[in-house]
RNA sequence: CGGGGUGUAGCGCAGUUGGCAGCGCACCGCGUUUGGGACGCGGGGGUCGGCGGUUCAAGUCCGCCCACCCCGACCA
């Protein structure tokens, strides 16, 4: 490619929306623009490195056995209704109608869709185990997309679905995308951890969550570093310590004015935060023989701890959990700030499993500026629900080994699925086995977000001066730079040669043939980032070289005229090489430990 | 949806007390220049986010709306 033929111009500033630095990079080096809010035109140079990426994806799905096909984007919405997705997801999904008022949604992914196909062709267990993937566009309306490709409204997303007759089956194709997507993320250049995830309620087993480690990430992951344990905190465990038991001790009501939290009563009282019981209202959409219906919960937890949300739906098998308005609290017979489970009915109450370890706690009186000293569960009190509630941090302990675990923050560029029959048997996926019985295809769904494993990368390869991607998925391989003035068309003379000589070797060559200045040629050729730079100038000619430098180098070496292809040629090699090295893939740290 | 911020040329920004809409970069033409974002001369480009109001006069004051960014809620 000509420079001078681009489509794309280079930006010396960024556009001031452009907030995190990969991403200013990426809109400075014209491989993307914004379009509206999350949502993007992806510009040549970008899209060579997503056809890269896909690349990959393709190459290292077809080797485990996938079958690529294409599915729409827009969608009928009987299947949604098939499902209850229609209803049950939100405003995230895009929905329209048709010229004859049909309803119709715009993906956001495709569950659905295989579920229609499947069960269209496949009947027999002879037809068993397929895999099944496509890389399309999903829309989703989320509420606030951010930091540039990281989190959008429309991406394109691989996603694959696994078939099969039994879980024996499922959990074969689960381990082979676990190994495959560490295989993509190694080659994509990109050092990526696979955590234990939240299965939700759709009768999952198993998930895992392929995060790339970076401040800007939204979730928040505890690892261990001496046994590997990685859990995103939503579904992170750990070892709770009770303190030692006390005899328990009478009930008495306590005048504690303005102590409406924790921190205040413990300082109030002249205790430690975990002599207190904290009570947290939540309000659960809940599903009883078909029937949804909405309950007060009260969740208790140890005052010193957090609640975790996922724990505590996962808990209570509910659909849906939102903060409780004051007035349900209120109704309930409750008092907000000095809430507590004695003596209060109709409430779902809801304990984390330190509480009955706990004793003589100090909680609400249900009365204004009163509390209860010596609260213990049992005898004052008893709860429909004892769990694990509590959210881990920083510093607890190590669920499996007991050292201390390390918060860190993650984007998620992948995950892996156990979806099971959930999908096969709303919608009727159904096949016979060898005794003619008829049972529901076992499923499994494995997501990689191309637009934002282009973000993570950018935000992994870059500098100051601008982007340097990975040999692997950079949009070309060379960047030739070709100098001179007026007064002699010698270096683009030669440069043009070497342009043919280079791209008939198979390499991938961007020319800078503009007519710049230097500085200019090499400032792009910093911000665009390829690997490989070869400048060619009358200084150069004079003693029969070209320059070649790499990008992730500084210094510039003279090469021989005649040897400027072979070294290219050898040096991307040697670059591949590198890569595929220099990410381990270690099952320990990985979670592989989990199953 | 709540809180905060920003909208002026393609990008970055200035615009005072309400009084001719500007600067840098980018772009076009001519010439000079060519190893780290060159220089000279000449040019083109504006619904000052939109609508309404106040005023002799609005980029500037008032009201409503919209878009974008950040924080939170949310995230199949």
């Amino acid at each position: 490619m000509r420079m001078s033929l681009l489509f794309s111009q280079t930006l010396r500033e960024a556009p001031a929306e452009a907030q995190s630095e990969g991403y200013a990079h990426l809109v400075r080096a014209g491989y993307v623009r914004q379009m509206a809010t999350g949502i993007f035109s992806i510009l040549p140079l970008g899209k060579r490195v997503q056809q890269k990426i896909e690349a990959i994806l393709r190459d290292e799905m077809n080797a485990i056995g996938g079958q690529e096909l294409s599915m729409p984007v827009v969608l009928p919405a009987e299947i949604w209704k098939e499902t209850g997705r229609w209803y049950s997801v939100g405003s995230e999904m895009a929905r329209l109608k048709d010229r004859n008022q049909r309803d119709l949604v715009l993906a956001m992914t495709h569950e659905e869709a295989v579920g229609d196909l499947v069960r269209r062709e496949i009947r027999s267990h002879r037809q068993l185990p397929r895999l099944i993937y496509h890389i399309q566009t999903k829309f989703r309306d989320d509420p606030r997309p951010r930091a540039g490709l990281i989190r959008v409204r429309e991406f394109t997303m691989k996603d694959s679905y696994s078939l099969d007759a039994g879980w024996e089956g499922l959990e074969r194709q689960y381990r082979a995308h676990y190994q495959a997507y560490f295989n993509i993320f190694r080659r994509c250049g990109l050092p990526v951890i696979a955590v234990a995830s939240d299965t939700g309620m759709m009768g999952g087993k198993l998930s895992h969550e392929f995060m790339f480690l970076h401040p800007i990430g939204e979730d928040t992951l505890l690892l261990c570093a001496s046994c590997g344990y990685a859990a995103n905190r939503q579904v992170a465990r750990f070892g709770k310590q009770p303190e030692p038991a006390q005899p328990l001790m009478e009930l008495e009501k306590v005048h504690t004015p303005q102590t409406k939290t924790i921190q205040d009563l413990a300082h109030f009282l002249r205790i430690a935060e975990h002599q207190t019981a904290k009570a947290v209202f939540i309000t659960a959409r809940l599903v009883d023989n078909g029937e949804e219906y909405e309950r007060l919960v009260m969740a208790i937890l140890r005052g010193d701890t957090e609640l975790n949300e996922t724990k505590l739906a996962n808990a209570l098998k509910a659909r849906d959990l939102r903060p409780a308005r004051e007035d349900e609290i209120l109704a309930s017979g409750a008092v907000p700030g000095f809430a507590s489970p004695v003596d209060l009915s109709g409430v779902l109450v809801v304990v984390d499993e330190l509480i009955p370890h706990s004793t003589n706690l100090v909680a609400g009186a249900n009365e204004a500026d009163y509390h209860l000293r010596n609260v213990n569960y049992g005898r004052d009190y008893t709860a429909n629900l004892v769990a694990d509630l509590t959210a881990a941090r920083a510093g607890d302990a190590c669920p499996q080994c007991a050292a201390p675990l390390r918060a860190e923050r993650g984007v998620e560029v992948g995950n892996i699925f156990q979806l099971g029959s959930w999908y096969s048997q709303a919608m009727g996926c159904t096949f016979q086995d060898e005794d003619g019985q008829v049972r529901p295809v076992i499923m499994g769904s494995y997501g990689i977000g191309v637009g934002r494993l282009i973000g993570c990368l950018a935000e992994a390869y870059h500098d100051e001066q601008g982007l340097k991607l990975p040999v692997s998925v950079a949009p070309f391989q060379v960047h030739l730079v070709a100098l001179g003035g007026k007064h002699s068309s010698q270096p683009l003379d030669y440069a043009e040669r070497l342009y043919n000589d280079l791209q008939a070797a198979g390499l991938e060559v961007l020319f800078d043939d503009r007519a710049e200045s230097p500085g200019v040629k090499f400032n792009d050729a910093d911000l665009i980032g390829l690997p490989v730079r070869i400048t060619v100038s009358s200084r150069t000619l004079e003693n029969g070289s070209v320059e070649f430098k790499l990008r992730e180098q500084t210094d510039r070496t003279p090469l021989p005229l005649d040897q400027a292809v072979v070294h290219a040629s050898s040096e991307i090699n040697r670059l591949l090489a590198e890569l595929y090295n220099r990410i381990k893939f270690d099952p320990a740290l990985a979670g592989f430990l989990d199953f």
